[in-house]
RNA sequence: GUGGGUAUAGCUCAACCGGCAGAGCAUUGGACUGUGGCUCCAAAUGUUGCGGGUUCAAGUCCCGUUACCCACCCCA
């Protein structure tokens, strides 16, 4: 009997993980330097958080959530299928001041077909800016994932950006919206027509040609906001200036989560085809107030990594691993000599496997080679009486011998180049 | 939840109208007892995803099933 990974789930190993590891690291030194701390919360929690949270009448709610029980007393939970409801519970529930900065780093879960860089278990980093309202904190946050994007080698995006407004707005915004649509129904997919009921603004995420046709006429959001909320999105575009962030309005885009009040964005990426969006967020004034909290303006965004790997190259030179070392000393009597060697490329900030000093050179030397090692180091009886080293550069299979004195500088300047 | 595609050696894939299941890479041994990746020689490798059906004969055709991929829905 041999077993499946369930669908939609992924073992990760060796360079991929790799890869993976290498965004989250630079993700904690990115935001650490700009005073976002991590949060680690439970991968479940009471399912009702995400019911709340996220809208009792979007898709992930009904249909992609992994709910349980516990035999006992009866209670359901949910593995959690983003992070921004689970850190609002913390931060309400241990009664954290305001403002705070929170990056988080970890699995989610949906339900979901999979498909390219789409999971069932997938990552997601997030940082989530709470308790401050001015604009310009929303223009810092679209920013910081610009930057960060760019600081990990990955350049060809476009943020789109709109305003959704809030609840007063859109109040008005629906009705200005069904007095136009009134005589277009009928023409309208089916999914539209349940849309616009449910909850209207999604209609314009349709991919249908004739809908998309009809809603390119129809009133904008960003037309029909109050005041305030308009007020707000003009500073927003001038702050996002004030940073030099380029953005491209998109009056069309609504988001998939219920909580979005005001400020909504997308980072985009060309060529990826069906998952291009990479990072998504927004702001959520009114949030943390509907899970119990008291009123604390938030915005956030979350990034999908995985769809961030596929658009970046193998050998990106922001991802480069260190150098590895591989030790052949030829007969056991060299053990002492081969490990503070060890010790010492480790000291370095290399990685440096040993070979079986029993075996013969020519079993090490292959080993070597399938551990993709960049330099053999060969210790033996020839170099032993030379005071030297041997280092074999694996890919160009050129050999030099190094003093045994100098091989500290040698492993900071590398191989090649004679003093 | 809906639609399409794929499944053959460890990996990538071939096998015409249904007629002996193959190649490259990888693996193992040797040419080579202090040098891998190159070259040469040799060897090993299969329930053709699984279950049924049609047929003298099925990797190939039919039905079912499972897994994976892509897209829709939705979303990071």
């Amino acid at each position: 009997m041999t077993y499946n990974k369930p669908k939609g789930t992924r073992d990760l190993f060796g360079k991929e993980l790799q890869r993976l590891e290498a965004i989250n690291g630079m993700a904690r030194d990115f935001f650490l330097q700009h005073g976002y701390t991590e949060i680690r919360t439970p991968t479940f929690e009471f399912a009702a958080l995400f019911d709340r949270s996220i809208g009792e009448a979007t898709d992930i709610v009904e249909h992609e959530i992994y709910k349980f029980e516990t035999k006992g007393k009866g209670k359901v939970y949910a593995l959690r299928p983003e992070g921004t409801a689970s850190v609002l519970r913390a931060v309400i529930e241990n009664r954290l001041p305001m403002p705070q900065r929170f990056l988080y780093i970890g699995s989610m879960y949906r339900r979901e077909r999979p498909q390219k860089g789409r999971y069932r278990e997938f990552q997601q980093i997030g940082i989530e800016l709470l308790g401050e309202s001015r604009p310009f904190y929303d223009a810092e946050i679209i920013e910081l994932g610009s930057r960060y994007l760019h600081h990990i080698g990955s350049r060809d995006f476009r943020i789109e950006l709109n305003s959704i407004g809030c609840p007063r707005c859109r109040g008005q915004y629906r009705i200005a919206l069904e007095k136009f649509l009134t005589p277009h129904l009928s023409n309208l997919c089916d999914d539209c027509q349940k849309r616009f009921t449910r909850n209207f603004l999604r209609i314009f995420d349709c991919k249908n040609g004739t809908c998309q046709h009809i809603y390119d006429d129809a009133p904008k959001i960003t037309d029909n906001l109050c005041a305030e909320c308009g007020e707000h999105y003009e500073q927003v575009r001038n702050h996002l200036r004030g940073f030099g962030v380029d953005y491209t309005e998109n009056k069309k885009m609504v988001r998939g989560l219920d909580y979005y009040t005001r400020t909504v964005f997308e980072f985009k990426h060309g060529g990826l085809g069906a998952q291009d969006t990479v990072i998504a967020g927004g702001r959520y004034d009114l949030l943390v107030r509907e899970l119990g909290g008291a009123d604390t303006p938030c915005i956030g965004w979350a990034m999908g990594p995985e769809r961030l790997l596929l658009t970046m190259d193998d050998d990106r030179p922001e991802l480069k691993h260190r150098r590895t070392f591989y030790v052949i000393a030829i007969g056991e009597k060299y053990m002492d000599q081969m490990i503070g060697l060890r010790d010492q490329i480790h000291g370095s900030g290399n990685i440096c496997m040993l070979g079986d000093p029993g075996e013969p050179i020519k079993m090490q030397i292959k080993k070597a080679d399938r551990v993709s090692a960049d330099y053999a180091l060969i210790l033996g009886e020839d170099e032993e009486r030379e005071g030297v080293y041997a280092v074999k550069d694996m890919k160009t299979a050129k050999q030099e011998k190094v003093l045994i004195a100098e091989f500290a500088s040698f492993l900071v300047r590398g191989m090649g180049r004679k003093d």
